[in-house]
RNA sequence: GCGCCUGUAGCUCAAUGGAUAGAGCAGCAGAUUUCUAAUCUGCUGGUUGCAGGUUCGAUUCCUGUCAGGCGCGCCA
């Protein structure tokens, strides 16, 4: 690709020129055109570390480069004030890496790799309780670890996704007790669930209703195009003995002690605000003890990075679960914890709350109802996981023809027209790319190139929401080109057409939204 | 009280420590005998919560402070 062209150069020149300074991040797409199509601000950062003036030093790397490229890349590099390296890029070198564009086709932008992450990856997220309908900040987790799996597929990785279900404990003993009393008549008891959907929970053991509410957010996450490649049941855990297992095992390397009657993780030794309770005092094992056994577990099953996404609400629970981990010698520094931030939704400019037991509740089928699969995904894939997010549904359901996703759609289905228009085929040689030297095709062959480089730095950062700016940047890209140039009957713009299809293809495949062939 | 996250245009959000902080929506003014106007062009809109610090350079890193969210169970 062309920024790598451009490290290239510029690790010969510093090598040449035996500096050691680091390269890595020091190339970047210029931000203004006037800065030529790629920048690097090497000098400008390794100038102190040499004791050197940082102009200067450009200038005697930029002297390097322009030797060692000999006008093959570069149409021009220049220095600028603070001692930025500016590359302006021949027309032809940018037309020539177009047609790997049509020949990878599906694959294009796929394979470029997280450097240093070869492990197979297991990836848990969701992993709603089974008392209930998922809620809407589910769903904000449910797509962002699903963009990621397929963020770390694309980028080459194993990556396995698995749904944790907490089918043990306080909560389904709730459950079902709500379940019953309403079915009685009664009010449901304390600490129960009151959401109108007890009602309708179906099962006459506990079994079987928690089995009703599991295939129900099963079938909600289906319609998000959500699937996963394992259901882990807490259950299991239990009846293998594991967790009674992973207790005795911290037992024996001496990290707990015993008071009250119960068994206590000596968390605060490693970090962790205060001790923690593993068994309690009648000898059951708490919630925490059985998921240092399901860490255990995927480990144990050969994954060599874990990835769990959780919500904020849980985000004071790291401490001591890693503290576990590392005290059972597993590789704590590859069991990464992604928190998401809420999902404030407002209805009409008031905010309504997301808890279980209001009757105000309004899930995440609810809003799939409302807006559909591919704008409810487009949604949570914009902004960043670690950001608060606030929806308003009334807004989302009045500005839904002008919502975002849909101007992504809209580029794909006219470009799929005039695809369909057009007599001759694009093809994958011999054509001729000289021609597109206009700005606007300058710009849109940029930003498709970028797409590769993009793919490994969002799935590196675990930011799916970059893919979603990406795409609908080349969007603009696209329909400012659209505007200027005519692309039947000349075969260039055609091929050119043909790699923002694909390109645009695969930016709506990443996020799980359809790309449509006509609206 | 302590901990984590957040604070950027009227609203919703972007911006690996880099150059003049960007989009969309909303508002204003325009564009269609032309491949899909679900589009495009232009304008308006900012003390990046506030105060310091580090740096050649800070929305980004550090300290303090204010505001909001979430935690601080022998619940999960």
């Amino acid at each position: 690709m062309l920024q790598e062209k451009i490290e290239s150069l510029l690790a010969r020149a510093l090598e040449r020129a035996a500096l050691p300074v680091k390269l890595e991040g020091k190339v970047t797409a210029s931000p203004r055109k006037e800065y030529g199509d790629f920048a690097s601000s090497v000098a400008v950062a390794g100038a102190r570390q040499l004791g050197q003036n940082p102009l200067e030093l450009a200038g005697r790397l930029a002297g390097l480069l322009a030797e060692l490229d000999r006008g093959q890349t570069a149409s021009k590099i220049e220095v600028v004030k603070p001692g930025f390296i500016n590359f302006f890029l021949k027309d032809e070198v940018v037309q020539d890496a177009i047609p790997e564009i049509i020949e990878r086709d599906r694959a294009w932008g796929q394979g470029s790799g997280v450097k240093g992450q070869e492990e197979k990856i297991l990836l848990e997220f969701v992993s709603a309780n089974p008392t209930g309908p998922l809620h809407v900040g589910h769903g904000r987790w449910a797509v962002i670890g699903d963009n990621i799996a397929r963020l770390l597929k694309a980028a080459g990785g194993r990556v396995a996704t698995e749904f944790y279900v907490n089918n043990v404990g306080a909560q389904v003993e709730n459950l079902e007790a709500s379940v019953r009393a309403v079915r009685a008549g009664q009010p449901v008891p304390e600490g129960g669930y009151g959401g109108a959907y007890i009602k309708d929970v179906q099962g006459g053991t506990r079994k079987e209703m928690l089995a009703f509410l599991l295939g129900q957010q099963q079938e909600t996450l289906r319609q998000l195009g959500i699937t996963f490649d394992r259901w882990s049941y807490e259950n299991e855990l239990h009846d293998r003995g594991e967790v009674l297992a992973a207790v005795q095992k911290l037992r024996d390397l001496g990290a707990t002690f015993e008071e009250g009657g119960a068994t206590w993780f000596k968390a605060q030794e490693l970090g962790d605000d205060k001790n923690r309770v593993l068994t309690r005092e009648d000898g059951r094992p708490t919630y925490f003890a059985a998921d240092i056994a399901y860490h255990l577990d995927k480990f144990a099953r050969g994954y060599g990075r874990l990835i769990d996404i959780w919500g904020t609400d849980h985000h004071g629970y790291a401490p001591r679960l890693k503290a576990a981990l590392k005290v059972l010698d597993q590789p704590a520094d590859k069991f990464e914890i992604i928190i998401g931030q809420l999902v404030t939704l407002y209805r009409g400019g008031e905010p309504v709350r997301m808890s279980k037991r209001t009757g105000e509740l309004i899930t995440l089928q609810e809003v799939l109802d409302e807006i559909g699969a591919d704008a409810t995904r487009f949604f949570f894939s914009a902004t960043d996981v670690n950001s608060h997010l606030d929806f308003d549904l009334e807004l989302a359901k009045q500005r839904s023809v002008s919502n975002p996703v849909y101007y992504l759609q809209y580029a794909h289905a006219r470009i799929c027209s005039i695809l369909r228009k057009s007599k001759v085929k694009s093809q994958k040689s011999k054509i001729d790319l000289s021609g597109l030297t206009y700005p606007a095709e300058r710009e849109l062959m940029l930003k498709l190139l970028a797409w590769p480089r993009l793919v490994a730095a969002a799935a590196a950062a675990r930011q799916p929401h970059r893919v979603t700016e990406y795409g609908k940047e080349l969007a603009i890209v696209f329909h400012h080109f659209y505007e200027q140039c005519r692309v039947l009957g000349n075969p260039g713009r055609l091929t050119l057409v043909d790699a923002s299809r694909i390109t645009l293809r695969n930016v709506l495949e990443l996020l799980g939204i359809s790309a449509p062939e006509s609206m």
